[in-house]
DNA sequence: TATTATTGATACGTATTACGAACCATGTCA
DNA sequence: TGACATGGTTCGTAATACGTATCAATAATA
């Protein structure tokens, strides 16, 4: 775009790239299943926790209210489930389903199945070099 | 997830939890301007192509009513504008104003400027590195 | 050439996603 | 106890996305 981006502003770029590909990859299979890109990170944030309404729409930087409708649909589909909070009598916690977990690792295995052919271009050394650098910015994220 | 993923699959999940923490970042920033990301991805290909309706549609794996809608708000605000294609009477031209431009420009900004702290946290020869197997995957992706 | 088929785009109806505003129930605190 | 805060849901509305149907222009074929 710039006449001469710096590497810095290329590297960007790519990481932009990178992602919106990948999220077409994820957007498809999601897709065969009947699942937005927010229930299939939904799914994936319920499968080791069981947090509350509020939280799973911070971390997800939606409002409850599109939570509440998100889980209702999905809780309708059988793939989560709601149940009151022990310490809190306000609070709703959210869960999977058994249905919901088998789901999660089907979603799994279609991303890797999807995956592979094209890291597989690279070789060994320089996955785990790739793999070392985007968790070092991964864990750089946050504080 | 599984008790021992292999280093592949450790990579796949690693790219792919990059891939939401990065569209994350760009959600946010089209949010700030009522941007979706499909529109966002509409406006970037825009950039420096003036496709048909249907080449555009394909071009995001949407259906072209979709794309119809999509356009039709976008060029009521301005950012896009439609022409009859010269060569084939049934096509439509799509391509950005000036203020469509202006729109691009900024938001590329924006995310360089969210971004880079992030990726600051490389050295510069780690950048680099990280940005020639990013492209490397980019490139394998497409015969 | 006339007719049929295909292609490019739009219009309509519907479901999902997302938000703001308003609303209850439960907790907390002065 | 009363005032306020917190956790969730409901309601109304806009954008997004799709299937179906439709229309105009082009291409293919008899």
């Amino acid at each position: 775009m710039s006449q001469q981006p710096s590497p810095q502003e290329a590297l960007i770029d790519t990481l932009m790239t990178t992602s919106f590909v990948t999220m077409a990859i994820i957007n498809r299979i999601g897709a065969e299943h009947d699942l937005s890109l927010s229930l299939i990170r939904v799914l994936g944030i319920l499968w080791d926790r069981r947090p509350r309404m509020t939280e799973l729409a911070e971390y997800l930087g939606l409002e409850k209210q599109t939570m509440s409708g998100l889980i209702a649909r999905a809780e309708k589909r059988g793939l989560v489930a709601r149940a009151p909070n022990e310490e809190d009598g306000r609070a709703t916690d959210v869960f999977l389903t058994k249905a919901g977990a088998e789901l999660v690792k089907q979603l799994r295995a279609q991303g890797q199945e999807t995956m592979t052919p094209i890291i597989k271009q690279l070789s060994a050394s320089d996955q785990q070099q790739l793999h070392e650098l985007l968790q070092r910015l991964l864990n750089a994220r946050e504080p």
